[in-house]
DNA sequence: TGGGCACGGAGAAACGTATCTTCATCAAGG
DNA sequence: CCTTGATGAAGATACGTTTCTCCGTGCCCA
């Protein structure tokens, strides 16, 4: 025992009150090196199974945790990821407020947590306050603006980053969105289907890329068919401005028998303003708004929406980074050739990886006027998508 | 320079390619020691502020960021803290399915950020896989059940826990809880008012705090005031059982005039059940849930619902968290008698300190049957609270 | 003239792990 | 009998900070 306690190399009259166990500890009691406790419970280097189930016993005798600032410190590897929301700028939290962030972040935990790693969720703001103080292995960012300071701060410093949402100029490890382009389209053929000869549009001022996309697909779409645009643009990250804008589209002498509204709450918003004006929906005004809340198959009538399966999204999401993480460092396991430290993540400097995910329309009564059945909404599965 | 790079104490001709610039190299870029360089940064020592500016002006240029993995192992503080939900076990993850989960989740981020600490949202199960990886400097609970071992087991090793919800044996740094037998008492007395003569309750299989403490009050209150208790029960997990359980407590030949719903879903499931036997809410059915959707606010007719604050507590148990944490180590900042290191967090053995922190009901037409307006919802403070 | 003391700063020891390198031993093969 | 290789394990170093301790200067005051 003294001879172990030596070769720990610690003060030798030092008395370790309640102090944590540490490899060392389990070393001694074991009557090994720390080489060995490594070795054996990271299950690497060349031991005999019985070594290596002692070393286990002991240790778990002794209530020893790794220390994972060491461990992290030691390989450069936190198994930590950075979630993030930049859009809505100054906003504090945006979180959770629309269910698409919501059932987004969910996906994005659970997924990063099968693959063993945790999801710290940091806002777009206050650099240096919080970030640099957490060790992040690679960050997903929700929206990103263009040319957005923190995903260059980020990228440029060698954390891999993952946007939902393409992104304008920043350079980005690898995106994933949905088709916008194709969701738009598909709805405005659903809604001229439904019998729409004038469609509007309710959408934002910002510049992200989701409303500029579907903006453009909109106006193209009017172009091809030679539709004049019926649209109003507000601030989407004010609610009170949402029914104004609402409002405002119903009221213009050039009144749409058909509205598609960008944003979650454009639904209640424009059926409220419906109500006001004695529009009846579906029948003097179709309806479709996007929006993954189920309140809209409660309203009355029930609304149509455009389901962007953020769950899918942020599946997706977190996978691609643990990829990217995963695929530069640790590769294949096998160790040769390892010369130059984990730099090179950007081998070639074409454009990013995107991927285009598909949307969902779940068809109800606000954008129907032949079948007056009321129960809609194809079965869903039960399943994650 | 030759002798600031000397004494780096690095291998003098390793090429040092792409590597981030770390204090060692400001320390040399600097002409200083990597003390100063530590001091100037962090705003101790004793140095005249020339230098402390001129070793901030380098950093920047280099574009220095510490390694938080090193700070952690240092200063044994990482500025993380966990955020796990144990009831509902085996589940993957009920973040966020509900109201209540996502607005504490996203209030105690806010406050967690905005004390300089980050948030990690972390599964209750697989004990070691994930847990033991990450630096924790302490951790949240909800609901806790009867002797959770992974509560114990953290407390136990030294890391602060505090839980939303009253523990039952497990032991606490802190807990905060609603007063929910002062809610129920409430909510059963608002019932009695608008004329209800038997009040039936659904509520649930499952032991956490919240089910028992509100069934009590509620068998309590029928005790004293001589009412027969009629009440179901059912696993508040599975949301098919609510309806079943909602439809079995009108279907009794006991059929109350008035009912509260613990759980969210309790709503809708009730007014469905209501709509089947043909009774009109609120003439034939008082009803009353807990919840804090705003769905209640759109159903016909809108439900008195039972608000629970979640932003409230989760503001507030992340501040006592992080007052747990802060107050054994950092103190006051006088460096003074500190004798022992930071092992004594629970100096008395006596119970943990509780906070009980009031609800909120909003009055809708579900409860009232007087006043047939339908404009209700006193107006809620744009605040936080 | 010498002893303190405030100032400005440097040295070096941790923090706890992972891993590269080295070493001893033993068996087998030439 | 010497070499080779596999096996099992120990030594030592590095990861990048923070911080405790200590050292040299001036300067003031006795």
């Amino acid at each position: 025992m003294t001879a172990a306690a030596n070769q720990s190399g610690r003060r030798p009259t030092a008395s370790r009150r309640l102090e944590r166990a540490g490899i060392r500890d389990v070393a001694a009691a074991a009557g090994v090196s720390i080489t060995t406790v490594s070795d054996a419970l990271n299950g690497k280097g060349r031991l005999p199974d019985e070594t290596r189930s002692r070393v286990r016993e002991v240790a778990e005798r002794l209530g020893y945790r790794p220390s994972a600032a060491a461990r992290t410190l030691r390989t450069g590897r936190s198994g930590l990821i950075g979630l993030t929301v930049t859009t809505y700028g100054e906003e504090p939290f945006t979180f959770t407020e629309f269910a698409y962030f919501a059932e987004m972040a969910r996906a994005a935990t659970s997924a990063a947590l099968s693959r063993g790693y945790a999801l710290v969720v940091l806002p777009a703001s206050s650099r240096h306050d919080v970030w640099s103080n957490i060790a992040l292995d690679g960050t997903v960012v929700i929206d990103p603006p263009d040319q957005d300071p923190l995903v260059s701060e980020l990228y440029r410093s060698g954390v891999p980053v993952v946007s939902d949402g393409k992104p304008g100029n920043c350079p980005v490890t690898a995106w994933v969105d949905n088709d916008h382009e194709a969701a738009v389209l598909g709805i405005l053929d659903h809604l001229s289907e439904a019998g729409a000869r004038r469609i509007g549009l309710l959408t934002g001022t910002s510049t992200d890329t989701y409303t500029r996309l579907s903006t453009d697909a909109y106006l193209g779409w009017c172009h091809r068919v030679g539709q004049e645009p019926v649209y109003e643009a507000y601030p989407a990250h004010d609610p009170a401005a949402g029914a104004v804008a609402a409002d405002r589209l119903l009221a213009r002498p050039d009144r749409p028998d058909a509205v598609y509204g960008l944003f979650d709450p454009n639904g209640t918003d424009l059926l409220a303003a419906a109500r006001r004006y004695g529009l009846r929906v579906p029948d003097d005004l179709l309806l479709v708004c996007c929006s993954e809340s189920d309140v809209y198959a409660g309203t009355e009538p029930p609304i149509t929406t455009l389901s962007l399966k953020p769950r899918r999204i942020g599946t997706t999401v977190v996978n691609l980074l643990i990829d990217a993480i995963e695929g530069v460092d640790s590769g294949t396991g096998t160790d040769t050739g390892r010369l130059f430290p984990p730099r090179f993540r950007t081998a070639g400097t074409g454009p990013p990886p995107g991927t285009l995910m598909p949307t969902e329309l779940i068809v109800r009564a606000s954008s129907e006027r032949r079948s007056p059945r009321t129960t809609v909404s194809p079965p869903r599965p039960p399943g994650e998508g």
